[in-house]
DNA sequence: GGGGTGTCTGCATACCTATGCAACTGCTCG
DNA sequence: CGAGCAGTTGCATAGGTATGCAGACACCCC
């Protein structure tokens, strides 16, 4: 019923060939004649031949896979992120092999092991914070990695990430120019060191104005904990006019608490600014105004990077960070001279 | 610097025994006395030895690798299946291995030859519609196909879906207790099976209740598409006052047209039905009404058939169809009797 | 004590491809 | 005309593991 598996030396035998000159037709840069081009390859076609890729790998040492770990896809901002990802690592002939965590990294240590097992060329992991363990067991085994979205600062890892102070800064310069006197800030979560720097930036901006960040709150990256530290801060005897929230998942979670939960106009009552500029940001019944991350760039920088590290391991890794620009929406109240 | 690759023959030789002995270690079922396991574990935790999945799965032909073909992943219905997938398969010691094909399966064949080459043991897909000449080629390859959330009738490919029919059939019939006279339906992609199912219980039920599909569009399973095909049937003389949706996805962008654009109400002017219940259909600004996809069970069948079908691989494909309750929200006028 | 049974182990080979090396061809150039 | 060279090709082997086969061993029971 099912026909056996047609191999290298199957197309030789046939082309009346040997099976290294079968080879050398399929490999990209080897020296071969026309003539023996246009049998192989017809005899290839004939037979339905298709270069094993796991033997290709056994020898040549590269498998063209790179793992990609990832804790989980709830935030929209990673599918997306993914999709071009994968897109464009197809352009370059490598493909994605999942890899999925707890949402709180509990079983880290098997999916080292397994990602290691398959042999990927490279790792990208995205939504999870590694720890120190990891980024040993990869340097150990020679294997690059790039995080996504995360940096570890010291840890000698290549990163790819906006511009996470400059971008907490635009929030706060934007909420400052608008006039609010109690601004707040939902944190991601306090082990990632993008929140930190959103909040860093955040913080910074607000202080050399004179003022201070009026509450502070963990929303964890999760929406649920963003709401519930949203009702908590405005449960308060004075309750922020303006929140800067580290991402836009969250934000959307924090607008629906202010108008369904507790009746309260956003911008009119408080000022909502968020973190990514996902697709639904710009949907008319959020309208958030959000610092964006530009995906595709931040996307092909972590190609290329990966490229890089593949052609040269011992190259230094990394830490790259890309600007992003405020989007100006309906969501915090728009100041003087600003463009929507 | 970093390390030379450790192999079986490392660790036999450490603990001074066959390489053969290694192997046994490591593959389950083999038969190995408590004496040897004891030695070879030792020499390999001390060099750090894992098997090589690829040399395994060269000689065993199974790779423990599924194919995932993607299209697009927007719809956040398909990033949630897609998490809880790569879990469930995880737990049995697969892995996902991502394809992503153009929009409109532009690059099928290609994707279809790499897809091949990485000898996976299987391959679901996922918002995308195949030839019929992937079909044969995979069949041709003896790989079991498992179809998540579409289904080709008459293929004799797998399938897992909600049950189309009787999910269209719901919505309708909650429409019509409502007291809806020009009901009106968005179509996902007339070449979708599974669309085109939804329509036909939808209309089966209108007509089985002595009325007529009031107006129909194809929505392309696009948010824009979706949206203009909205516009244009409130701008005809006589709007709907009902109108379905194949999906959530799809059902938002023509509320935020409704009430944004042409500023109605829902669901005073017009109600509104969906079909997934992604998460966002239940955040409190849209409060959607739709047919419940259950992604856990659909997930779990999917790998279950999977799972028989690598057992067996003769055995006939089945075509799984999962029932979805109805969730009621407020946008869709509720009819006496109904609890939300 | 011998034959049967069951458990372990090692040897040798197979899985499929890429590649170093040597041999061969046809050619140019001195 | 011979040396040298570039371009092709085949041979043989490597890459890391699983597994059939046969041998070794222990054990039991008659």
């Amino acid at each position: 019923m099912t026909r056996k598996k047609v191999t290298s030396l199957d197309v030789a035998r046939m082309a009346g060939v040997s099976q290294s000159a079968v080879s050398r037709v399929f490999t990209e840069g080897a020296s071969v004649s026309g003539e023996m081009d246009r049998r192989v390859r017809a005899a290839a076609e004939e037979l339905g031949y298709r270069p094993n890729a796991l033997a290709r790998g056994l020898i040549t040492g590269r498998t063209r896979i790179i793992g990609l770990v990832v804790a989980y896809l709830d935030n929209p901002f990673y599918p997306d992120a993914i999709e071009k990802l994968s897109h464009a690592l197809q352009e370059k002939g490598y493909h994605l092999l999942i890899f999925t965590t707890g949402k709180h990294g509990i079983d880290t240590e098997r999916v080292i092991s397994d990602l290691l097992d398959y042999q990927v060329d490279g790792i990208v992991t995205a939504s999870i914070d590694l720890s120190n363990e990891l980024t040993r067991q990869c340097a150990r085994a020679g294997i690059p990695v790039v995080l996504f979205n995360r940096g570890i600062p010291g840890s000698g890892l290549a990163a790819v990430t906006s511009d996470n102070l400059a971008g907490g800064r635009k929030a706060a310069e934007f909420l400052l120019a608008g006039g609010h006197a109690r601004i707040a800030h939902i944190a991601g979560f306090d082990g990632a060191q993008t929140s930190r720097d959103r909040l860093s930036g955040f913080r910074t901006a607000l202080e050399s104005a004179g003022q201070g960040l009026h509450a502070l709150a963990d929303g964890r990256y999760d929406r649920e904990a963003a709401a519930q530290a949203a009702r908590d801060m405005m449960d308060r005897a004075d309750p922020p006019d303006a929140i800067f929230v580290s991402n836009d998942h969250m934000a959307l979670a924090v607008m629906d608490v202010l108008r369904f939960d507790l009746g309260l106009c956003v911008p009119e009552d408080v000022s909502i600014v968020g973190y990514d500029d996902v697709p639904m940001a710009a949907w008319p019944a959020y309208d958030l105004t959000t610092v964006r991350q530009p995906t595709r760039r931040m996307v092909d920088a972590t190609v290329t990077e990966l490229m890089t590290l593949l052609d040269r391991p011992n190259r230094a890794a990394r830490v790259i960070q890309i600007d992003g620009p405020l989007v100006v929406r309906g969501s915090a109240r728009i100041p003087e001279g600003y463009e929507t």
